[in-house]
DNA sequence: CTGAAAGCGCTTACAG
DNA sequence: CTGAAAGCGCTTACAG
């Protein structure tokens, strides 16, 4: 019942079947081109015959890398929905590529050593990764434990949490456009007095601030304060954000939420206002995590693109392990607006 | 800037440097008990000083088997936080283990032929993994694939949509028990108009259902008929359950839906009607999903153990793969009521 | 275009 | 307790 029992067939008995050499099969098998048609032929009947599938595990041994790259997950006790479809399309891509993504997560806070920060085992065995795609929300005293494997990697820039410029070897999202498309968005509707929420201090918050407020200048408006401590979670910030915007009555016709979530817990807490959504107040989100198109109404958001993110972090990994060279500058993908139920124009 | 640049150093230098053979410097390493003690400190003293890490392609090509198992997720275009709660878990305990978990995906539909189900490539290929972890959504057809592969397996059998009984090579949750404890819990609060809403055509919604309807008839009150279709996904069905009940005036004063998500539709449509949670209608759902959490007010659920599933799968496997057998009987775990603001005592 | 042989870096009988 | 040697199943210069 799905055991294996008897030993598997290898290159050896498939070249005596063919009567060839072992090295003729391995090239029939990876370099086609330099063998001859008639050969290719017969190995191959040889192969089906026989059922051979070549031993991966020898095979790498034999080219020297192990065609595999762990997908780190860290800081993330349970997976967002973004998250999940981040490793997805990293697994989409790394099957295109016959590489396959081994699975690993780490829990560290940003203000331990990086000698106090525990890996899984898996990254300290050598050879059994080729490079490392550093997910979820990471601080820099990770970077020397990462360095210190002396192995390619790439980070999903995004949730990364530095104080200085783009990394090179990193995928980012283009939030401050997103930003940009959410306020115009709204502008555009007729709204003018729109109330920001997100904690600044993070950075993908501080991003979608600065486009926004961009948006606002360029249209002669300033900007309203960003609003928001994300130290409770993000939804737990949206509904004290509304609170804070309800009980200080300040005059505002719409909301952009820095992240989806927190959009969420703002909606809840303005229908505990009686505030209605859209027509008294139109809320966009960002990120359009599951809990957007849960949302009631649909909340209108920025699409961020997760399955290319993973996708781009595969691929650039590869060129990176390919190349032996970090990459001259890093993926940045586009955000993308999505219009859904929650914002609408204002009410005159 | 993190990219291999020297040889690694191998297990001859070692021993070398140690003035041992390699066969010590291996035993050192994973027998050290059929080494002196003397022996042993030269060799780590060695390790030490050049910096040695054991290829682990090398020593499992060597071994003869690979160390990996493939966590395989079915049918999940994105992943929901209970299926990565369950990787998760097996995650964990696989670097327990000083196993690796390779990711891998697949979509297919359940009235399709078993030869048309496309596998990712990681697979196919012999000697990258030793077994597979059956996750996600699955039905009948996958099996003749999966045993096609001759690699022992183990399934998540709360979310397999068979006919038969169950798998011995398999990880359930105690869902007729999970359902039953639901009742009770609103049984004992003082309701007795109970509606369950879930899809019984769909095996998980119908043993919670079954444990439902015991708890009522043990209780002298009839089970009321299941309401739902999960055409639409549980939102849904939660959505249209709710007004269905609304809608033809049905005396009730509680809900058990069968999932978190049918339970968050159900909590929507009626705020819509006006009826209150908990003070007018409790609500309990099942899976204790992040949605249960993210309710308003949170919702009363019964727990799936998603990170223990995880693990015994890995175990399970491990176990399998090890002993070259199929376990006597599946794993069952418990599920476990967890109360929060949704359920309250009928009104008077 | 093809084959014999060395090699990838370990482990494991086998002999002592 | 220890070492020399064969072997895991491939790939890849090297020589033809």
């Amino acid at each position: 019942l799905g055991l294996i029992d008897n030993r598997p067939v290898t290159i050896r008995e498939v070249a005596a079947d063919a009567g060839v050499g072992t090295a003729t099969v391995s090239r029939a098998l990876n370099e086609p081109w330099r063998v001859s048609p008639d050969t290719i032929e017969r190995v191959k009947a040889s192969i089906g015959k026989l059922g051979y599938k070549p031993n991966f595990r020898a095979r790498l041994l034999a080219r020297g890398n192990s065609g595999t790259v762990c997908f780190l997950l860290s800081n993330r006790p349970f997976i967002h929905s973004v998250h999940g479809q981040i490793l997805q399309g990293a697994a989409s891509e790394a099957d295109l590529l016959g590489v396959q993504i081994v699975y690993a997560s780490c829990t560290y806070s940003a203000d331990v050593k990086p000698s106090q920060i525990k890996m899984p085992q898996i990254l300290a065995a050598r050879g059994l990764i080729d490079g490392v795609i550093v997910a979820g929300t990471n601080y820099p005293n990770l970077i020397p434990v990462i360095e210190e494997l002396e192995l390619p990697y790439v980070i999903f820039g995004t949730n990364y949490c530095d104080g200085s410029g783009r990394l090179p070897n990193a995928v980012y999202v283009d939030e401050q456009e997103g930003g940009y498309q959410a306020a115009r968005h709204l502008l555009g509707l007729g709204h003018t007095k729109i109330a920001f929420i997100g904690d600044v201090s993070l950075p993908w918050y501080a991003h979608r601030y600065q486009g926004f407020a961009l948006a606002m200048s360029e249209a002669g408006i300033g900007a309203p304060k960003p609003i928001g401590s994300a130290a409770d979670g993000a939804v737990e910030m949206g509904v004290r954000a509304a609170r804070q915007l309800c009980e200080s009555k300040t005059d505002f016709t719409a909301i952009f939420a820095g992240g989806d979530r927190a959009a969420y817990g703002a909606m809840r807490m303005l229908r505990k206002w009686g505030v209605s959504v859209p027509d008294d107040v139109s809320i966009v989100g960002f990120d359009d995590d599951e809990v957007a198109s849960m949302a009631e109404p649909p909340l209108t958001t920025v699409r961020v693109p997760t399955e290319e993110i993973g996708a781009r972090c595969v691929l650039m990994l590869n060129d990176m392990i390919r190349a032996g060279a970090v990459p001259e500058e890093p993926a940045v993908l586009p955000a993308e607006l999505v219009v859904r139920a929650s914002t609408a124009a204002p009410k005159k």
